[in-house]
DNA sequence: AGAAACATGTAATCGGTTACATGATTAT
DNA sequence: ATAATCATGTAACCGATTACATGTTTCT
């Protein structure tokens, strides 16, 4: 079995009941927004299979006027299914970055578009940082601490790179040899 | 215009002609490969489709008994439409690990497992690394040193985080605290 | 008053992977 | 001998995104 979203999902009810939205809310905001996600027209679709296979149980919450509130969890069947993906071996990870694909063509840019991208980009980085500092203040399991330390490490590691690197594309009249 | 496999073919064709194969290799092996890749399932038709709109030009070697090689360079059209997918906004970085996946729910791994999952993973990361140290050495232009630069200090970042904070996930009765 | 969050779901579409088909040449 | 590299292409399939459809409640 891949890690694909109904994996996802068996992951994320493992640690308790949520409903689709939760699901979605969980994986954008929580610890481990920055490697995983899914949209709703991903996420319902597989919750609606998962309950067909008897992998999650459903329960409904009606509210009149509203849609209902479907709260999912996990059965022993889901429990064991995933216990089972967790046995299977992790592909490579998948890094995908259309900003380093522009790096790469620097000397096509405008310098002070080519500036303005990268202190866009460093802006939204220390966004990052900054929210992975606040989920470690919450009380997290190892393998959620170890994960979101994990992101920090990599997210101050590439902010410390650009900072200090920039010139190497910015200056482009040569000057003086750095590093 | 997204920065799709079209967009990447022009962009490689940009520093050079090249037949699909090729793209393929320098996708593979190439200072990109940590955040760029394409399948030739997905290259060779976008070359095609590149050829029919008159973005690349292709100019083919007969080899009797063999496939034609057939080389591709971009076209003043197929440049201009380079340019112009250079100046639209990269969409935000995406990183997917199915390991980090795993290891979020390292508690319910044997413990053998999980250490043998992080050091076959520590070993492609450093097998990674020296292969980005092999690239440095190449004669590569800013953009690309860069980059190339970027992805070292990403993975040396991982590298150093997994083994000093291993112990977080494979420590599983307490003990000292750690950091 | 208006925006954002809450809440679920479907359908069209898409970009891309995987597997298949073919076959010569070169290195181990 | 056998595997790897070179070399191009097609077709089936798939997982997922985007946009749409609907409607309440709460925050600003």
């Amino acid at each position: 079995m891949a890690f694909d979203v109904r994996t996802l999902c068996l992951g994320i009810l493992s640690m308790g009941e949520a409903t689709g939205y939760e699901i979605k809310k969980v994986l954008e905001d929580g610890p481990f927004g920055h490697f995983l996600e899914a949209s709703f027209g991903a996420i319902y679709p597989a919750l609606s299979r998962l309950t067909d296979e008897g992998l999650v149980a459903c329960r409904a919450e009606t509210h009149p006027g509203r849609p209902e509130r479907k709260i999912y969890s996990l059965t022993k069947a889901g429990q064991s299914a995933f216990d089972n993906a967790l046995r299977s071996t992790p592909g490579p990870d998948r890094f995908r970055s259309e900003f380093l694909f522009l790096l790469l063509f620097a000397d096509h840019l405008p310098a002070e578009r080519l500036s303005e991208l990268i202190d866009a980009r460093l802006a939204e980085y220390r966004a990052k940082l900054a929210e992975m500092d606040r989920h470690d203040s919450v009380a997290l399991s190892p393998g959620m601490r170890f994960v979101n330390g994990h992101g920090r490490a990599i997210f101050t590691a590439a902010i410390e790179y650009i900072e200090t690197h920039r010139g190497l594309l910015e200056r482009r009249l040569g000057g003086v040899a750095a590093e």
